[in-house]
DNA sequence: CCTTTATATCGTATAATTGCGATATATCAA
DNA sequence: TTGATATATCGCAATTATACGATATAAAGG
């Protein structure tokens, strides 16, 4: 789908930002991977490998994804890497979401 | 991904209906095509097809997927259909996202 | 009934995602 | 330096998504 369709180009760099994040949750282990990360604070790398039972490369693919979108944040501790949720991207997820389709849905 | 991993059977009907939002959302094409309805009101296929200048059976489907996820509800008028916002669905895409990881991410 | 118009669905080719094992990298301890 | 531990990346199979043309379906007009 990386085709370069004219009405992709008018999509502002915010929005931009916003669809690559619904992108990353579109997917349904990324989004318990998140909710387990807010619920754990900060944990490593392994601790989301045994909860999720998939092997080690697929969770570091998908915590990859989560990281270029700029929902999570991974910092080296010794050996391992310590993840958390990127307290910034989320904010501005809920930010613009809650902006987003202005003009239509108050109910 | 259709695996039936242990951790995805503890996600809620509602946390489900939000995954299925956020991936329908993830693909740039259907997240055009809602914010060109929510700038339209409401339209039939067939302006989305221009606008979108994909093939008509291709935006069918992404149309369906809208629908499926519960964004846009589409109603025949004549021999046409005319899509709109789904309006308590984004509602409540927004609600969600607005509750989602409370308990972290206040900044 | 037949044609036109507007969508939806089907079949299929291509591209992207997902997953895994194997391998690389990087840190710490001995 | 060597070995153990923890992640990341690579290469490749299998699945899924995306796109298109061709073919239904369904309503309205003649």
């Amino acid at each position: 789908m990386g085709k370069d369709l004219p009405i992709l180009n008018t999509i502002s760099s915010d929005e931009l930002r916003l669809a690559q994040m619904l992108r990353a949750l579109g997917n349904p282990v990324r989004f318990r991977i998140m909710q387990y990360l807010a619920n754990h604070q900060m944990c490593i790398t392994g601790e989301i490998v045994a909860f999720t039972t998939l092997a080690q490369s697929t969770v570091s693919q998908h915590l990859k994804v989560l990281r270029e979108a700029g929902l999570i944040a991974g910092e080296v501790e010794g050996p391992a890497t310590c993840y958390c949720i990127n307290a910034e991207g989320v904010q501005f997820l809920k930010q613009q979401v809650e902006r987003w389709l202005p003009d239509c849905c108050q109910m």
